[in-house]
DNA sequence: GTCTATAGCTGGATAGAC
DNA sequence: GTCTATCCAGCTATAGAC
């Protein structure tokens, strides 16, 4: 037995847990008031802890985010997994494209840290970003499944996505004025997609 | 003559000529480095003026988004007017297609200011706001020039327009990889409107 | 109207005792 | 690891001389 691992183990456990916590805490300000809003002096206070001690578990302030950036992009990515496959590729798209805009306008600071790069200064590191890129790895495989692959149509499916997230969010807050369409706008972009096979 | 009037429009003059130089300066500085990057000391400097003497021309930091925000819709409303009328509904609508979109690309912090509501703490008077709103229509009767009268396609219109620009922010700064995609984009609306109208 | 000087506050981050 | 106390920089806004 080298070095008593299990309280090693232990104290790495108390460790995450501590920072779990403060996190926690993150989201829930940043839900409340916005990303921009963040300092740590309202975190430390609403963790519990005092503004030293959240340098205890974190380097900065933007490593911070960029541990909210991974936690956001690892929501997204079991979001998507989390899906039950319905045999239909149509039934599975839809799915996919409801997943994405519930996934986005249930919260929106987490839309715009992980989507809209909305915090000056801070860029993810490749280790956050890495599960964001899976995740849309994962909608090119399944719009591939329906027979859609030019590079194109998939460019133009994420801009459908998020056009309705946008007007969703920055004129109908708490509404459904554009989530509503999404059927429709499945059903346009399917449709221009096939045409545009024939050819 | 009473009051010498001349002399009163021409400091009035002096004065307007004043607050828009302060407010160039501000443009500059948020198309450089963002919105929330804004400061009056950096402002005044900018201006060639000292800090107190922004506050002779407006009476507070809000009051210069707002003046922003003024300017940022007379712009867009006076974009949508220059527009020639090229007598087929179907090319006015790409027109103005593109024209939207080249608007909020060739000025990020514009388009966040006009259309994403993205300062925090501040809202726009209803003076700054009312040419933003009569653009808006100016969109709606054109849509209906070309028989699109189903308020459902109105949004879903603005959904993809802010769509392509959101991606295209976002993900390809200063390339053009969504907003290529209007044509396209507009052709397939364009259809989807057709044919629910058979129905 | 324009300046210098500064009030009053809040921010991120650190020193050093325990 | 956690605290109290503090540094230093930045911010909006104002006071008061000229």
């Amino acid at each position: 037995m080298l070095k008593r691992p299990v309280s090693a183990d232990w104290r790495e456990a108390r460790r995450q847990s501590a920072r779990a916590a403060v996190l926690a805490a993150a989201w829930e300000m940043v839900r409340a008031d916005g990303l921009a809003a963040l300092s740590l002096r309202d975190l430390a206070r609403h963790a519990g802890i005092s503004t030293p001690t959240v340098y205890a578990y974190f380097d900065s302030k933007n490593a911070i985010f960029d541990a909210m950036f991974g936690e956001a992009a690892e929501s997204f990515a079991s979001s998507k997994a989390d899906l039950v496959d319905k045999g239909d590729p149509y039934e599975n798209l839809k799915a996919d494209a409801k997943n994405f805009i519930e996934f986005c306008v249930s919260d929106v600071a987490r839309y715009q840290l992980l989507f809209q790069h909305s915090v000056p200064g801070f860029t993810p590191s490749p280790q956050s970003y890495a599960p964001a890129v899976r995740a849309l790895e994962l909608t090119r495989e399944q719009l591939k499944g329906y027979g859609v692959r030019n590079p194109r149509h998939v460019d133009m499916w994420t801009a459908l996505m998020t056009g309705l997230v946008d007007q969703q969010i920055s004129n109908d807050p708490g509404g459904s004025r554009w989530t509503r369409l999404v059927d429709d706008v499945v059903n346009m972009f399917l449709t221009h997609c096939s045409q545009e096979e024939d050819h």
